[in-house]
DNA sequence: TTGAAAGCGATACCAG
DNA sequence: CTGGTATCGCTTTCAA
């Protein structure tokens, strides 16, 4: 920038003005100062202008989802990235892989970089570390799991409502012995799927089959694995519920391997994409990501923008996409 | 950091010292500062230090891809994070939508936030402005799309030879009547598997119908419309060839619709989750992404490490996965 | 309309 | 082992 004002003639605040298109500068100065950034190159160095500037912004916020490759996530960050566009803000993400100690250093290192905010898909049990992170303004919003140990506003889909439509929807369609495949339990969302899955079951009288219902899979593998050893039963499972998407991809593998695809209903929590090709499609409970990250991103901007009101916890209703895969019924010989 | 100098009793060099691991400090010392630090939930601003640091890097590299939320764009970007983690350096990731006006801003943009390097999927043409951005010393490696305008490393796949094998296995089945479902012609990346289309027929004293060949397919949806339109032609298409994940989709879609697809045969460059557990399951050229983003980092993070050796252009071969909806051979009585 | 000087938060360099 | 002082690149404040 000295470069620049003294290729152009004048002084360092001058310069100043005409990158910052501040008013009360003489047009002829303009354009000298103009082809003297040209001829130079000069970048402006927003840190350093932020160091000075009151009230700064970095216009950069920070997200940290499971996996940026999983359709999920890669939505919600589409979603938020579209919001934050039109607050000429940049987003930084990172993936998880539900490492909780990954997420820690990696808040650390956002608010370090004194990101303007904060997207949070907790891979933690628990965030009372967030406390002292947050009490240095940064605002933080939670999606698809809800905070713990400290208070912050949050976004997700109520997933016992989700998983309970869609075990329901099994049940009326006669299935009794229905098996679940679901993620690692220590994640909120997990268990919540789990309780909904459960409740169906109560509500009718009934009681699912401790041995169909297999927690902790973190892989579409595993759940490929688990499909083949359930379906090998002498009293197999009619219908499967699955609590995450690549589970579900797991258990279409498991059926279509054993030709029962057509036999075996299933519906899956969380839709995506081609999921509608499958033979026959899925039926799924849809999260509409799009509205969670838009949700998320206002609820965000408005506490940047300075709202300091009590955190708001928004819960978006799941829906029952029935495609063909859930509407399979029970063999008739099947009690 | 001043007022955790003063509560601790000791300078802001010793902070500094402290706060940054620096050898020379007693532990008694140390601990006071730490002490301090807790107390005020002090946190270091990087920026600020970057700024008097020399050679300091901002540990932040921008990643400019066509969209987030497709599972080629996603997949690449998680594979430049992993590479990224290792270095302890943070993505900056954003859309471009194929919108060159876009990409323009938001490299102007990353390169006044100093990221240490730049990868690019270009949406734009050429890519002649980036000369003077790229001069202020930010290296820059180019994704799927070759640099036009600028000298830059790049990393892609052999997309001539990729389409050339797809078309050559469906002209070796029999097809002769052989659709081609194209991406924006603009985009080289488009061109090049056009090219190998046309390629393949030529290599065989062949030549495509040109009603079959439509390019400028923007999304899923105008896929299926136009392959809805190919199948009702008079003499319609034996076998397809989809230049794209999202145009394969599409044409999924219109075969399933028409209940064309065990009769139709169906090859599509790049690969995508699920695409084997359609029905028939889905025959692709599969870009390895895994190792596309590997690559790409490699180059980058050598540039950022000094490297100054003339550009490289790294080629990486596709290959072709069998699946099974490209083994469908076309009906007897077709010529 | 323009500029000089102070200061943002931190590190570099050199003394003590 | 510890501290003072200049300085990074830019904005702010105030004066000309």
């Amino acid at each position: 920038m000295r470069d620049v004002a003294a290729l152009a003639g004048v002084s360092l605040k001058t310069v100043s003005r005409v990158v910052n298109g501040e008013p009360g500068v003489s047009p002829d100065v303009r354009d000298r100062v103009r082809a003297a950034v040209g001829r130079l190159d000069y970048r402006p160095n927003l840190a350093a202008s932020n160091l000075r500037r009151t009230g700064a912004r970095t216009g950069l916020v920070g997200a940290l989802v499971q996996d940026l490759s999983n359709s999920f996530s890669a939505g919600l960050l589409r979603a938020l990235e579209d919001a934050a566009r039109r607050r000429s803000t940049a987003v930084l993400a990172a993936s998880l892989d539900e490492e909780a100690e990954r997420e820690e250093a990696l808040v650390h290192d956002l608010v370090t970089r004194r990101v303007d905010g904060l997207v949070l898909m907790p891979a933690s049990e628990r965030q009372d570390y967030l406390v002292a992170e947050l009490r240095t303004g940064t605002p933080a919003v939670f999606v698809d799991r809800p905070p713990r140990g400290v208070d912050a506003d949050s976004v997700r889909v109520d997933n016992v409502e989700g998983s309970r439509a869609a075990t329901e929807h099994l049940l009326d369609l006669g299935h009794r012995r229905v098996a679940a495949l679901l993620d690692i339990e220590t994640i909120p969302t997990a268990e919540e799927r789990r309780a909904g899955f459960t409740a169906a079951f109560t509500a009718r009288g009934l009681r699912p089959d401790p041995r169909l219902v297999v927690p902790n899979l973190r892989s579409t593998d595993e759940a490929t694995e688990v499909m083949h050893a359930l379906l090998a039963l002498d009293d197999p499972p009619t219908a499967v519920f699955t609590g995450r998407n690549i589970l579900s991809a797991g258990a279409v593998r498991a059926l279509a391997e054993r030709g029962l695809r057509r036999e075996v209903a299933l519906v899956g929590f969380d839709d995506f994409p081609l999921a509608d090709l499958l033979d026959p499609p899925l039926t799924v409970i849809r999260q509409d990501v799009q509205r969670i990250g838009a949700t998320v991103a206002d609820l965000l901007f408005e506490r940047i923008d300075g709202d300091t009101s009590p955190p708001r916890h928004v819960v978006i209703e799941p829906t029952l996409v029935a495609r063909g895969s859930g509407e399979i019924p029970p063999p008739p010989r099947t009690r």
